[in-house]
DNA sequence: TAAAATTACTACAACGTTTTCGTGTTGATA
DNA sequence: TATCAACACGAAAACGTTGTAGTAATTTTA
């Protein structure tokens, strides 16, 4: 029912002038104490607020950053959100989600729509289709139009802006190397076509683990399942079968490492039904370190990115790129920030 | 480096008055078709994108809605703000989020500072501490000043606005009817606190199911978790204890509702763990379908609460009312609407 | 006691739009 | 040829702020 009270409603009020009251409300020496307690008070009275939206237009920043992330069902996507927003709420800044889906025309159509001077800042991760495109148009419109963008996860060299990631390949050696020093003596991945950064990168650490050990890769023991229909369950199936067929075909496997945490958990649940003993005849390892690691049975080992960290991260250093270019500075070149990975031992790893 | 191309600027350089230039944008009959198409191809050749915020001011609309919930981290939010988003977005409407981490203060402070003129309307799932607290403070004087509000899930009747809610009694009594219809004689179920209201209802379609079928409820096979720390992993051992004592007590459980997922999971974990057959020996029913379920072995049989058509239900009667304030219509009489649960049958039951 | 300085304000422009109300040209009408 | 629409455009206000540049009135200084 009440109308939002204004500047000027509180002046008319008051009989003095809007920006009396203005100055009064931030202590401007210029104004008498004798007004400014009488204006505080009256203010307060009638629960005055300054309108976001003015100032925001005044002072042309709006202290929101936008977050696009292909999609929010996603353990590792919500954990950057809550790293993002808790360290940009202390800052002072909203978050508003934009959500890709997984599309290239949703990814465009999200930025165009907060570019139009809604936020600051965006942090992004790409899309799986942007990522096949290779079409980074919008990105570099945004950086024309002098909008800091920072990327996270799935990044693309070419653009030139801040990046927050893991090492994935690192990280991957090493979860491979684990594998090995536990003992298995011949380790399967299962990963994605390689148009993934990420899966490419670990599928590379996975490659120098093996080199490191002195053993020979085999394409055979390389499942790259095409991860179009990820999340959608249905399409489980198709995973379940593929690496059934790899486990029946060599039954020597005794251990996996998978580029995902979904991977790792379908080729448990295979591995179980096939009777085999996790982790006595099979360690598993897995990337990502969601809910499902954490439940299963047994309790999934797996190479942490610690989300919340990456998301954190990423909003400092965009933060930091608005307020530079606020205060006009000299940009300094971008930065890659890169987040340690932690290899978590559970029960699928001896 | 460009900085964004305004009115004036097109203005300025076609040597028109800005309002020419914004009419003609607009295809007003004032201006002549010559105009129009000059102005036009300028603009598109400028770049020119109309800024929002000095549209959301002059319309005093936003365009923009806050969610607020309780935590991030957690499926079941994530497919609300999924449904949100996608719903909002075909109505042109971006989403900010805000997240309590289940505390009352930062649920207010977050609703504060989005209600200065932020958004045009809220979506809330309040926080634990809220519902202890019993202060609705910040609800009500929201609701004062005119600013659209629905709750969903987790909603108190007396705040008198839309709510979206699941039949928390009704999908627990059903399921717990199930497990008994399926040979369960004697069910127990794990619950929260008193104070989280679904918790409540869901106890209470658990007492309905036991009465409609002649069993006399026994407070012993009603376990209520202390929730304050559920989603902190050190804590999960808590509820594992509680869960080993109730079954070390009650030999003869053979069902198991529990009133949400993790509960769930950890019940037959701990089953397992005793050498427990699933679904042989005791069946196991949670609330809310999420990742943990489908990929639990076995999968557990789940009380779907369908969070994504909440969400997009949710934001619907949003916009609605949003859309009734700006048309200045007398307001309808607040709704409540109740999404039908769906119990999705899997392995945990036989 | 006139000039300078201080005090306590107010007016106004600006941020980028939209929209209402003019207003100066045309061309048609009487 | 005076009158009047119709046409095509411009000026200005408004949305709610902030900050700069005045400006009266009072007080200090020389």
């Amino acid at each position: 029912m009440k109308k939002r009270v204004t500047l000027k409603e509180l002046a008319r009020e008051l009989d003095v002038s809007i920006s009396t009251v203005s100055k009064a409300l931030k202590n401007s020496p210029e104004i008498s104490q004798d007004t400014i307690d009488k204006v505080k008070a009256f203010a307060k009275l009638l629960k005055y607020r300054p309108n976001n939206i003015a100032l925001s237009l005044k002072n042309r920043k709006t202290k929101t950053i936008g977050i696009i992330i292909p999609d929010i069902v996603h353990h590792f996507f919500t954990k950057v959100i809550k790293g993002v927003e808790n360290y940009a709420n202390t800052k002072g800044y909203n978050v508003i989600v934009g959500l890709s889906n997984e599309s290239f025309s949703n990814e465009v159509i999200n930025m165009e729509m907060l570019a139009n001077g809604s936020i600051d800042g965006f942090i992004v991760s790409m899309s799986r289709e942007t990522m096949q495109r290779q079409d980074y148009q919008h990105f570099t419109e945004t950086l024309d139009e002098d909008i800091p963008l920072v990327m996270f996860d799935r990044i693309v060299a070419e653009i030139p802006c801040d990046k927050v990631i893991v090492d994935d390949t690192k990280g991957a050696r090493i979860a491979v190397d684990t594998l090995i020093k536990k003992g298995s003596k011949k380790v399967a991945i299962i990963t994605t076509k390689d148009y993934i950064s990420v899966g490419r990168l670990r599928t590379k650490g996975y490659l120098e683990a093996l080199k490191s050990n002195g053993i020979n890769p085999s394409s055979e023991l390389i499942l790259k399942i095409d991860d179009d229909l990820l999340y959608e369950e249905d399409h489980l199936g198709v995973i379940e079968k593929q690496v059934r067929e790899l486990l029946l075909l060599h039954t020597d496997v005794d251990g996996i490492f998978a580029v995902n945490e979904l991977y790792a958990i379908v080729a448990m649940k295979v591995a179980k039904e096939m009777g085999i003993e996790i982790p006595t005849d099979l360690q598993v390892i897995g990337f990502t370190d969601g809910m499902l690691s954490k439940h299963a049975t047994p309790a999934l080992s797996t190479v942490s990115q610690h989300g919340e960290a990456m998301g954190a991260k990423a909003a400092e250093l965009l933060i930091q790129r608005i307020n530079e270019r606020i205060e006009d500075k000299a940009k300094s070149p971008s930065k890659t920030v890169v987040i340690s990975t932690d290899l978590i031992s559970r029960g699928s790893t001896k």
